[in-house]
DNA sequence: CGTCGGGTTGAGGGTGATCAAAGTTTGTGG
DNA sequence: CCACAAACTTTGATCACCCTCAACCCGACG
């Protein structure tokens, strides 16, 4: 990764500065944050519900996901995060944790004690703004995950969590030409859509099938941008990632 | 109301104390803050997806929603908000609405040029801290949210939302022995499940008849709240209402 | 008194779940 | 490097939860 050249919250601090403008100093400080770096295998959970973490970690590489589960243990994924996201930055304010955070796929991990994050946010105001607005896009995130859940069919999820994903990816330049490495597994795309591996399965072959996308082994594939997008009725609007809007 | 006899953010000083402990300085300049105090009749959009507001405004009486739709026009409703709550806070950072906010039943609202809460913010870190660990904990009610819509029955969608709706009205003094004014229809409580108003009909039928609930005319009586809890598998972590937690 | 929004009820249908079993890939230990 | 197990994918059959459509009822309100 190029990034480790430049120091290991590259990625953190690239989305930061899309986020609010960050002074020199403000970025300094950010990178002078003392870190213990991990890696983390494939599968596994780095933070639990229930726990009080005295730290929060940036994922440096890999992709994570949040989720919760019913007693009966019926798993519904939340979110997706990529590098340079704080995925449980929200314990340095809400202390216990209501949600598990887990690895898909192996990934390299910066763990950061929020004492120092907290020294951070007090001596940088515009850092602690950019996060909070890092937090209301997260919002933003959720609700748009709520009307997927809620209100769409199967083949539109799909859809338009593909084209979020892809989103995403671009914005961080995680793509090369409409190819994404995606380390789900089908049982994974069904816990974030609220569906059955079953149906997933099937609902994957439909939209294939349609030459929208291909997704084997690890791989997403965009065919057609244009039509997954419509499929989805994908609206990239509730990302904010014109720092301008 | 005797709250607007202590002011009319009373409730929102209350809540925020909640999140974060705040000077009397913080508390003044919140009650110092310009505001233009409107009412607003039932099922009126305050705020709608795509506007680019300069103000937000507190919520001093009644009950807001916010809520996205498909393009088909299927509703979805993200969020309830009770006296006490700025619905639209977000748009101090994120400039263009992603969603409507909308009433139920008819409300007091007091709007806030956001040059006001800016200052605010700024001059008041701890004013911020208290803002941000709100956003965190909104975001969290989205997170159980999903959970709900896309991994519980019908019957615990309800269950739970019912517990949610009691447990936050009781936060806020807003109960009156397991008795809550709720002015929703079945069509507004089919739109916040992710379900059709035919079945919210059926289901309510169904926990009624169990001796949970009645829900009749706008008024929520909580008659079994244990077995309530027991069949939406409620558990009130998530809302982080312990400040210490 | 008529209309309108909302509530209720019935009938039928479809999306997606569940169950089961057979393939296939991945990973692990010998 | 092979053998085996475990995890994941695929397919078929059946089923149920919940949707849609339709009609009717009710109370509020002009």
């Amino acid at each position: 990764m190029s990034e480790q050249a430049l120091g290991p919250f590259e990625r953190l601090v690239r989305k930061l500065r899309m986020r609010w403008p960050l002074s020199e100093a403000d970025i300094a400080a950010i990178q002078r944050l003392p870190l213990h770096i991990k890696s983390v295998p494939n599968h596994t959970t780095i933070v639990a519900e229930g726990a009080r973490p005295n730290q929060s970690f940036v994922l440096l590489d890999g992709l994570v996901c949040r989720s919760k589960a019913t007693n009966a243990g019926r798993r519904q994924i939340l979110s997706f995060h990529v590098a340079g996201d704080i995925p449980d930055l929200q314990s340095l304010h809400l202390h216990i944790m209501d949600h598990d955070v887990s690895s898909l796929g192996p990934c390299s991990i910066a763990h950061v004690a929020h004492i120092h994050l907290r020294e951070l946010v007090t001596e940088h105001p515009q850092v602690a703004n950019a996060l909070w607005r890092d937090t209301l896009i997260e919002a933003a995130m959720f609700r748009e995950w709520i009307l997927n859940v809620g209100r769409r069919s199967a083949e539109q999820r799909m859809a338009h969590l593909f084209c979020e994903i892809a989103d995403r990816l671009d914005a961080v330049g995680l793509a090369h030409g409409g190819v994404y490495e995606l380390p789900l597994t089908q049982i994974d795309l069904a816990d974030a859509l609220g569906l059955s591996a079953v149906h997933v399965n099937r609902v994957l072959q439909e939209i294939r099938g349609r030459g929208l996308i291909e997704f084997q082994k690890s791989t997403l594939l965009v065919k057609d941008a244009a039509g997954l997008r419509l499929l989805g009725e994908y609206d990239p609007l509730y990302l904010h990632n014109d720092p301008a809007s």
